[in-house]
DNA sequence: AATGAATGAGTATTCATTCAT
DNA sequence: CATGAATGAATACTCATTCAT
């Protein structure tokens, strides 16, 4: 969930042969206005990333912005796909990866999710709890949803397999999702504390197993106020 | 958490002697400012909530707005506070009325919580998850942080019982206000649907008991990536 | 049609008592906003009449503009509203104060018109025939529009008395106005060119009395190509 | 005044001997540039012409344009000199054909305008009554006064032979344009409404011919206001 | 004290034109 | 020679805050 980096699934083009030059120029801009915008992001959140300023950032003129995306929205909103697309990867990576059974494929992903947000750092926060225009908070939602689907997945298969109790997987990933981004908000707003990452991934790991794995609770009555 | 009414936590200092008529017309233009603005943020948030619109809604000029609060900033920082004050009352009252053990206080207190929430709508969305500028934003961190402490007095407690297992409450503190934000957040945006709050209500107790009731799951070893 | 002067139908305040002094204020800020869309719009037309151009010819703030009139194009169609009243006005206080027949009432309407729209210069120009957004242009067509109608009634009355021929009032009274238009363009848009203004009006009156008062030459039999 | 087609006086410059095959290709894109705006002109009218849009209709790339044509501005000057001298031309076409007097070469004059006009619809519109960037109104403007020139000779033939009365026949070709125009301009610009065209011409003809055959009416007289 | 008219800095977007490849 | 990616000036509108009355 780094701004600066590309990794895993960021794209290869799909064709195996060369771009002509002047397609090459094309993809650099593109590509410098995305960095730029991310890079914004990073600093200052969706209020500081202005297109004139995103524009400036990456070297280019305003009006190029516009001829590669259709909208500051827009703009946003594949940077919302991009990530997203890197990070579900990464996520369902760490799960295949495991073997050892349900709850170690809950902790590989809770704990992925949670290294790459740390790491991710302000980028990360703004992605996962800033609003801004509707148009965009919209794929911050989608976004959500989206991990929300694929701790769902993840808590199906373990059930599947018998590891974990039989519950209601779409209400228990949003809990995971919001232990998640809680526990890690205040780290990911501050860069400045030096927190533990290990430690807290470790912890919140836990957290998220003890959630998901209880057993026979199902009997708590309330009475609603 | 409904921005009409004002119950426990409302309370008008307790000045012995009565104000003059100046001084009640002042406290009453200043209330009837504060209940504009709820009104305001539970119909539409915080952008709904202009200043002209609260003048309007509140029966008072522009500038009067300004001779009792200095900025926009402080009128909802006021509004933060005072409900901050009122809810937190309230799921303290609810823990203290129990006297079933540790994991019936934090149930009641996880219950309330939800409660009210699911009662305050629109409004308590915009409370608790909504941006605006970083003046205002900044009360919604120290208003969810509040909830935190909160609920980390509560666990303390139960570990103090004996009844729960030690652990980070501080952190639990934190995964617990995760699942009740992150598993209340649709139904508090979608007036439309019809939630079951009952239902959910005891889903998301069960969660949370679920995550701070778990003994013996520290063992668990996470290599980050 | 002159942006500089109220006359006629220049509203008198219907409020018979004086308005506070707050109030004056605020129509004398509204009326110094029109007066300075109209001087621009009479200097440059439309394209000169850009808002912050507006603003600080009135001597206003840009937010003042908006405080007055929901949106630029709004604005203009005030304009609009305005002067056709006025100018609607004096046509049909001419041809009201005419008792010598049918042609000595059509020739007072449309000596009147060009005779306004004379002293109107870039003005007149600027709103009978130029063209803006489609919002702004809306109201030039319905300006037109208006006028159509007036003389329609006009040369209605004239066919009712018996002096004029029967005939399709409605293209008739487009064919006025055409031809008001035409002859007028040229002297409206050059303010440089002196013209003799007395002599060129007698000249349209005689083209548009020519026009209706022709009987007997529906036979006339084309061939379209 | 259709867009599509070329005629009379689209007439290729006379040179005797063949172009290169290089002059051919270039003039053959300098004619697909030219198309393609005419065909957006007619679509959108001049707010729809983009260069940008002009050049992907054309099949060429935007700076192509600007090897054939200095500005946009000089593109429509082009286009208008075209039309005018094919339009023109087919107007003078129909009086030469003519040779029953001079009531039957104006109405000749008049009905070649109108159906011509009507056929071009849109585009007429467009390039009759729109306006654009001062530059091209300009074109405009002088379009209009080339017919106005055509219908002054139209009509100093008729006063040569006597068959008209002696007028000014500048003002009077204004007339008979500013007839023609605002008598068109409602079923150029709706293209839905299904128009009589031939029953529209026959009266507009009649119109036309009453302004310039009426005797006698000078001496109106005409206070100006 | 109360008012509300006035303020103006701040921002996303368009499109004719250019020029390196 | 043709291209089309890049350019950037230009412009309407918002809304928290102020201050003369």
């Amino acid at each position: 969930m780094q701004p600066q980096q590309s990794d895993v699934a960021a794209a290869q083009p799909a064709l195996p042969e060369k771009l002509t030059a002047a397609q090459a120029r094309r993809v650099a801009t593109r590509d410098s206005i995305l960095a730029a915008a991310r890079e914004l992001i990073a600093e200052d959140g969706f209020a500081g990333a202005q297109v004139s300023l995103i524009a400036v950032r990456a070297g280019v003129g305003v009006g190029s912005i516009y001829k590669h995306f259709s909208s500051r929205a827009e703009l946003f909103a594949e940077i919302y796909r991009d990530v997203a697309a890197r990070e579900f990867a990464h996520v369902q990576a760490a799960v295949a990866q495991t073997d050892d059974g349900a709850g170690a494929r809950i902790a590989a992903a809770v704990a992925t999710f949670c290294a790459r947000a740390l790491r991710g750092g302000r980028f990360a926060y703004a992605l996962l709890v800033e609003h801004s225009e509707p148009d965009v908070d919209e794929h911050r939602l989608a976004f959500r949803e989206g991990y929300r689907t694929l701790f769902r997945e993840v808590l199906d298969q373990g059930i599947d397999d018998g590891e974990i109790p039989d519950q209601d997987t779409d209400t228990a990933a949003a809990a995971l999702l919001g232990i998640m981004t809680e526990t890690l908000v205040r780290p990911l707003a501050d860069l400045d504390e030096k927190t533990n990452s290990q430690a807290l991934i470790r912890q919140v790991v836990n957290l998220c197993l003890a959630t998901v794995q209880a057993r026979g609770l199902n009997q708590t009555d309330v009475d609603g106020p």
